[in-house]
DNA sequence: CTTTTTATTAGCAAATAAGCTAAATAGCTT
DNA sequence: AAGCTATTTAGCTTATTTGCTAATAAAAAG
């Protein structure tokens, strides 16, 4: 379950235009790894899915990229996996899931007439 | 519809504690007008839903408060509506609307082995 | 065992954001 | 009109963020 501090660094991870776009690219350049589960991690195409790869795509250096990729598996938002010497990015749909769920149950609530806690960890 | 630079936004809106638990506080503690239809406008608890009712909750000075407002309105995360002469703060649901969408159908046609744009926007 | 590939860390500069106080604006109320 | 009440704007300081290059680390390839 995500808490406060968690909701706040996954939108801080997405309020930013250079995140947006890589976390954007992740989901549609690079993850027919993720989808395909017959196809092994080995597999992977790298151009879509390594540090790199993802930096080839953006006008921006490697450290920058590097950056604010360790800022959206900080979030939460990604997920970043060793394998031989390279790492392999993709989405992390639990957290999606549970965002979704946050603003769904929000409007649900409000819609019914109950105050429904945005956030329910302490304040 | 929100396009990226909405959706941006609206991240970068609440991804700051300050503006975050402001959020919060619109939520849980100031909406009976929004919720219940058959108060009129002018029967709104001040103590919850005006500037300076909300600044009162925190310990920042009123001008630090009214800026953060002005962002979130602008992010279209509240309606900010000026009656005499307090202005009335509501969450804006049509965007939470949007946003729990936007998050669900990502989960959803992730899960389902389809490429999703989480922008579906020129990049 | 040296070189290449892949990625991170360190340190810096520039831009942006977040807070403050003081001043201004705008609409009541008397 | 004078004085409240509610809110915003202006101008400033400090902190944080975002980018860069150079240096480092760690694994793979030759």
């Amino acid at each position: 379950m995500l808490n406060m501090e968690d909701k706040i660094k996954i939108f801080k991870a997405l309020g930013n235009e250079t995140r947006f776009k890589i976390f954007k690219n992740i989901f549609t350049g690079g993850y027919a790894c993720s989808i395909d589960d017959s196809q092994p991690k080995d597999d992977i195409i790298a151009q879509a899915t390594c540090v790199t790869s993802i930096a080839e795509q953006f006008d921006f250096a490697l450290p920058t990229i590097s950056r604010h990729l360790k800022e959206m598996k900080d979030a939460k938002i990604i997920t970043m996996t060793k394998s031989k010497n390279k790492i392999y990015i993709e989405p992390n749909i639990k957290t999606m899931k549970e965002i979704a769920e946050c603003f769904g149950k929000l409007v649900e609530e409000y819609e019914s007439g109950v105050v429904y806690q945005f956030d329910n960890t302490k304040r």
